[in-house]
DNA sequence: TGATATATCTCGAGT
DNA sequence: ACTCGAGGTATATCA
């Protein structure tokens, strides 16, 4: 990884076109290939960067100014201007054994499928990932009348969880052996646009409990 | 800016929870306080970070080793485990002059708001972001004939763009004073799939120039 | 402040 | 190579 603080104009073109015009910022050349500038706030974008696979053709003089050009596959250039450097050092700094996550995300659906009671009395489950031409349902189950329930569950209901709710539910209600199929809309968080749509289209939306569920599977658990 | 180089465990507990195992890492404390953790590739994204604004306590000892805790308004904690400190130094950047972007969907919108003509002779601007329920429409238009027309413009047109573009014309279909309502779908870029289902439901498609539109524009400027 | 749309989104999984 | 979905998405705009 090599560090170097230095004044700099940058140009990139490609998907885009951007300019930065003359300032002091922090040029960041890690071991891939890849660059990024960065200025002096935002913990999480560079101002402007090149992602690799991408290659560097310095062009500088010995006090360090000059041109850097980098180009990727696409033929998206970054074109850095080196005009005065304050600090260049190069560290070594080895593989990363990389981010272990603690997710939230598959967890949902398990504590929702074993807890469909949550959704209402007597309910009970069919089978989770219910498969469809289109891919699995997340939940399917019967309600306390044995009438066919879809649910879609997301951490955060958005406009895009409705349309891919809505395309199951229209496969499966052209099935004589299911239909009619109601639709449920889970998240943790639901968005009003989301819930416009999911309500104009007859799907009911519940908001999700993590704590809530968590605490259910905690008892049921200690049951066994 | 601070750049410190150093072996290090993190520890991220917050809208989920993220560890870093021990590794040499760089180390990025921002003018805003801000705080990021980098390996050594990947141009665009830190291994771990928080976003100002933030706070960090340090407890350290005379060598640097020690741990730093991140935290901010929402409770989210950042633990970075120093152990080992590799290079440490601060450099004063100054303020930004921010990133000039040019070619994004918001200069689009502009442009073709200013040159409707382009979509066919003898057309006007209703106005640009026609309000639904589910959301605004780029730009209402009237054809030649009077005919209402829903403009969705994207930058790179995909089925997403098509799906957005036909709940609004449903919605703009059910009131009796714009119905029939046209749709169409213009990008500078169309991919098949969303061509192919923009067709299925007559929605018509229109690649954007957007150089052509901008000399228009430039055109247009020069004569007032 | 909250909701919404965009992003050079990035990144990974699956096909 | 492409598509699809998720992200601690982040970030800007607008009510």
């Amino acid at each position: 990884m090599r560090l170097v603080i230095a004044r700099c104009r940058v140009d990139y073109v490609g998907r885009l076109t951007a300019h930065l015009a003359e300032a002091t910022r922090l040029i960041l050349v890690k071991a891939d290939g890849s660059v990024s500038v960065h200025a002096d706030d935002r913990a999480y974008k560079p101002l402007n960067w090149m992602s690799p696979p991408c290659a560097t053709v310095i062009e500088v003089r010995e006090d360090g100014t000059g041109t850097w050009t980098v180009t990727n596959k696409g033929g998206e250039q970054l074109v850095i201007e080196i005009l005065e450097v304050h600090h260049d050092a190069s560290h070594v700094l080895g593989l990363d054994p990389g981010l272990v996550k603690d997710g939230v995300e598959a967890h949902l659906q398990q504590l929702l499928a074993a807890n469909v009671e949550t959704l209402g009395a007597g309910w009970r489950l069919v089978r989770r990932e219910y498969p469809t031409a289109i891919g699995p349902v997340d939940l399917m189950c019967r309600d306390a009348s044995g009438v066919a329930v879809a649910v879609e569950i997301k951490r955060r209901g958005e406009i895009d969880g409705v349309e891919q709710l809505t395309r199951y539910l229209e496969l499966l209600n052209r099935d004589p052996l299911l239909a009619p199929v109601r639709g449920i809309f889970a998240a943790q968080e639901i968005k009003p646009q989301a819930r416009t749509l999911a309500e104009d289209r007859a799907i009911e939306c519940v908001v999700l409990d993590y704590d809530m569920l968590r605490g259910l599977d905690d008892v049921d658990s200690r049951l066994f």
